[in-house]
DNA sequence: CCTTGAACCTATAGTTACTACAGGTTCTAT
DNA sequence: ATAGAACCTGTAGTAACTATAGGTTCAAGG
């Protein structure tokens, strides 16, 4: 009985993204090819609205698409585990952490150099910013 | 006294990163087009070693090129101030700090996920993780 | 019913910062 | 002299979209 229907631009609005945005998960098989209109404009369900929040959180939690792809397959298919979600999951917070950890080293690293550096008018030859820069490797890369 | 030459192998070794690195920089003009053998092979000296190791350094400390570009103007141009480059670190960090607290949040809503879900054989669609994911924000979007 | 303009359609190119390849030339060491 | 490493140029590919062009369809007002 629930059987709204949604144009694509109501999509988009409803999952905070852009219309090109959609079509371009649809090329890519994220997105099913939905149902159109006679004249050829896009159909869709709150299935599909569903799905898109569903995507575009898990883009915001920064997994990647392929990775989107693995997890839509555990819910697309049947005999699947929580399990398999899970250990993705921890991946992807192990991954975050070492993305953090090596952002505060550069943090470090950049407030250094931004305290040594009185600033103000003397020369570009004396900068303490601009010799550390010049210098080799003190963070991890990234 | 020091006119050591380098090939352009040499050279991306000293800096740590690809020939094809160097390739692309000299064709976006980070760096200068340096002189060449009779047979056309690039060779360069320790200045340009010097200003390679810069690119890459602030690259690893999150520069983007056309931020660098800005910086090697101070340096290239005379007529610059120390407080100028201040000024970009500044803001530098700023952005830096941004990205770190966006991470932060995204860790926090992954490991509550992880908490909460057993894990183990429940099946999909008891899982709380892909419930998770199909609710609406929580984090602040990358 | 007709018109207007917003929203839609497809297909292609651009973005960022490289990386990888193809097909050919030069350099260096034996 | 020759083998093979290193170099050359130019083009295409990567991730995840975004933007544009040029045309069609839809919904609302007159």
């Amino acid at each position: 009985m629930n059987n709204v229907k949604y144009s694509i631009g109501q999509l988009a609005k409803e999952s905070g993204c852009k219309v090109e945005t959609v079509h371009y998960y649809e090329k890519i098989g994220l997105m099913p090819e939905p149902p159109r209109t006679e004249g050829g404009h896009r159909v869709f369900a709150l299935s599909h609205v569903k799905r898109l929040n569903f995507i575009r959180r898990s883009r915001e939690l920064g997994f990647k698409i392929e990775q989107i792809k693995d997890l839509l397959k555990f819910i697309d298919e049947p005999n699947h585990y929580c399990g398999e979600v899970r250990a993705m999951a921890m991946l992807q917070a192990r991954a975050v952490q070492e993305k953090i950890d090596d952002l505060q080293r550069l943090q470090l690293a950049l407030n250094e150099m931004v305290i040594k550096c009185k600033g103000s008018n003397n020369s570009i030859d004396d900068c303490p910013i601009v010799d550390a820069l010049f210098t080799k490797k003190a963070t991890g890369q990234q």
